[in-house]
DNA sequence: CCTGTATTTAACCATTAGGTTATATACATT
DNA sequence: AATGTATATAACCTAATGGTTAAATACAGG
């Protein structure tokens, strides 16, 4: 599969609130189809369409034991994910950063200027 | 907007190639609705809808200038995506690390056991 | 072999997504 | 005012999503 095809279908299958709190569950340790669909007011087959969607995207594994159809986590797509994603770090940083500057400006400012102020702190209006 | 929806909104908005790709360029700085569709062989609503996916995401941010709409990155919900995406590095880590500590124990029994070996350094069958 | 339990598949439905073309809007320029 | 350029909206299409219920399958145990 291409590098772009993997991430999409990664994203994809985590933009399901469903899903990510199967994976959540599932980062605790495997369970059944069953115990997976427990805390949801949805029918079985929506879940198993669910863990298929996550399968598909290699976000999780599944054995066979007896009956059950246990599933497993594998988080290794979302290293991807996460490589992606860091691309952006430093930007949404920098915006940080500029907004934490501006917020020392005016607080040196605010320094400065010794105004009579309320008791919260607040500049009188 | 709830922590929930706005990770589904923005897994979601990055679910498609051509938004990734928006996105990407749009972190070289302002761009264009027409610049933005240009390396795409796609029409400009088509475009336009990307970018209203992207924009409901909060994603991008855009302005006015004469009959322009610059479109700007916005970076910040990428951080919430990263931090979800995160909680799962120590489990794709310890994947890793249990993959690489069998191959240690592998390499250290191939150097243990002296037994005659092919060309190619695998063991005669 | 029958029964119960776990899970999947089939058929269906409503909504959303991602694209199209044609039309409308907004602004700049002449 | 007329034209050209940038973008958005409308109307439409097809396919995919996310859910349902009912039926099928797979296995274990009496």
């Amino acid at each position: 599969m291409l590098a772009q095809e993997r991430l999409t279908s990664t994203f994809q299958a985590l933009a399901d609130p469903t899903r990510r709190a199967i994976l959540s569950r599932l980062s605790q340790g495997e369970a059944s189809v069953t115990e997976l669909a427990a805390p949801f007011s949805m029918s079985m087959p929506a879940i198993s369409k669910h863990l298929k969607v996550l399968e598909r995207a290699n976000l999780i594994s599944r054995g066979k034991e007896a009956q059950w159809r246990p599933c497993k986590l594998e988080a290794a797509p979302l290293q991807q994910a996460s490589d992606w994603v860091e691309q952006y770090r430093a930007i949404w940083e920098a915006r940080f950063d500029r907004l934490d500057a501006y917020l020392k400006e005016v607080q040196a400012k605010e320094k400065k200027i010794t105004k009579p102020r309320t008791a919260n702190g607040r500049k009188k209006s």
